[in-house]
DNA sequence: AAATATCCTGATCGCACGGTCAGCAAAAGT
DNA sequence: ACTTTTGCTGACCGTGCGATCAGGATATTT
C-alpha cells in the first residue's frame, strides 16, 4: 500500500449525524466524490478535470468537495491509493512449487476481468505513468519494484528447473501488464475497430483465452484445462 | 491520412521573405512549435498543455503561435496529421504470399524502433485514446478500421493455408501494438522497475527479440534467423 | 521611394480555474 | 434548553487560460 496517506475516513466521535438512515452521509459523499474525480480524472487528466465539474457529476457544490478533500491533488491521490490496493491485492501469494502454467493463467485472466470491471482506474493510471508518474514515481521506484523482483525471481526459478522456457520474466511480466491492459486503456480503440458499443462477458473470456493461448504457448507451457 | 486539413504550409507568393539563408524562417517557426507542442501535449495532455508554455519551450511570444495556428486544437490536429503519417508508413505492401513469420517479425521490429525513435508520438496518440479519441475518431472509425481488416484478411489466409496457428487475427494485431507501444507509453514504469536512466539501442533489440520470441512462437511459427 | 503584402507581438479581454472563508445548519453533548 | 462540534455552502479572490487585435516591423513589388 502506498503511504500518501489521504483516504482514511475518519468518522468523527461527536458532530453532526446522517440524516439518512442507510449509512452515514459522510461515507456516502466521500465516495460519490471519489467515484466522481475518477470519470474526470480519466477522461480529462489531472490537469484536464475541474473541481467545478467534478461536484456537478457528483451532484454536490464545489465547496463541498473541498470540505472533504484539501486539495485537487489530494483527492487525485486518494484515487490512487485504491488503485493501487486493488492492484496489489493478487498473485501475492506465488511459490516456487506452483504450477507456472496455472500462475501465468490465472494472472492474466485475472488482469482481463479487472479490465472488465474496473476500466477507469486502468485509464488513470496510465495517464498518470504517460505523463511521467509525477505522483506516484515513488511507488514505482519502491514497492512496484520490489514486486516485479519477487515475481521475476520466482519465473527465474522455474526457468532454471527446466519447468518452461527460458524468456525474460520482466518482459514476460511487461508483456502481460501491456497486453490485457490494452483492453482497458484503448477500449475506445478496441471497440471502435471492432464494431462494437461495450465490451460483454463472451468478449471478454476470448480475450484471455486468446491471451494466454500465445503468450503461455510463447513460454514453452501447455495451457491448462482449468484456470482455478 | 486523417483530413483534418490544418497542416499545408501555405508558403506565400509574395510578402515578406527569409532572414535567415538555410530555409524560410516560416517553415523553422511552423516545425518548432509543433516540436514544441508534442514535448507540451504529451506530458500535460490536451487541456493540461497551455500556449504560453509552448511558447516558451519554442523561444517564440504566444502570440505568435496563434498566427501560425489559429487555434489549440487546430495545433493539436496539426501534430496527429504527423503521427499518422508516420502510423501508415509501414506494413502497407503486405501479401498472402508472404512469410508470415518474417511478416510478424519485422512488424514487431518496426514498431519497437518507432518506440525508439518517435515515443512522444506515441503518448500523444495514447492519451488522445484514453481519453475517449475525442479528436480523431473518425480516422479510427474509417481509416484504422480498414487497414486492421485488410491485414486481418491476409492472416485469416495464412491460417486457412495452415501457414500459422489459428489465432484471432485481429487480436493478434491488438497483441503488437500493446506489447510495442506500452515501451514508449510507459516509458517510466519500465525504466524505473528496470533502474535505468534511458532506452539505449541494446534494450531495443532485447525487447524486440523478446516479442518476437513470445508471439511468433505463440502463433506457432519459427522465428527467422534473418528479418529483412 | 512609395505601395503592398506578409510577419510579428504587446496589451488586453472575458472566462474558468483552484482555493478560501465567514457564517449558517444540524446533530450531539451536557 | 443551550452549548459545542461538525457539516456545509454562497460569495469571493488571485491567477492563468485561450483568444483577439491594433499596429508596428520587414520584405517584395512596382
Amino acid at each position: 500500500m502506498v503511504t500518501t496517506g489521504n483516504i482514511e475516513v475518519v468518522t468523527p466521535k461527536r458532530g453532526r449525524r446522517p440524516r439518512s438512515e442507510t449509512g452515514t452521509i459522510r461515507d456516502h459523499n466521500y465516495q460519490k466524490i471519489l467515484s466522481a474525480a475518477e470519470k474526470e480524472f480519466a477522461q480529462f487528466g489531472y490537469n484536464g478535470a475541474s473541481i467545478q465539474k467534478i461536484a456537478d457529476r457528483a451532484g454536490l457544490p464545489k465547496a463541498n468537495i473541498h470540505y472533504y478533500f484539501a486539495s485537487k491533488e489530494k483527492l487525485y491521490l486518494a484515487l490512487f491509493d485504491n488503485i493501487i490496493h486493488l492492484w496489489n491485492d493478487h498473485l501475492d501469494d506465488v511459490k516456487v512449487e506452483d504450477d507456472p502454467a496455472q500462475v501465468l493463467a490465472r494472472f492474466i485472466r485475472k488482469k482481463v476481468e479487472l479490465t472488465y470491471s474496473h476500466p477507469l482506474s486502468s485509464k488513470l493510471f496510465a495517464m498518470e505513468i504517460i505523463q511521467g508518474a509525477p505522483h506516484i514515481r515513488k511507488y514505482i521506484r519502491t514497492e512496484m519494484r520490489t514486486w516485479v523482483r519477487n515475481k521475476a525471481s520466482v519465473i527465474e526459478e522455474w526457468i532454471r528447473k527446466k519447468r518452461m522456457k527460458a524468456v525474460d520474466p520482466v518482459h514476460l511480466i511487461f508483456l502481460i501488464w501491456s497486453s490485457t491492459q490494452h483492453y482497458a486503456d484503448f477500449e475506445t480503440q478496441v471497440l471502435t475497430i471492432m464494431n462494437r458499443a461495450e465490451y460483454e462477458r463472451d468478449m471478454i473470456d476470448e480475450i484471455s483465452g486468446f491471451l494466454t493461448e500465445i503468450i503461455l504457448t510463447g513460454c514453452g507451457l501447455k495451457v491448462p484445462t482449468k484456470t482455478g
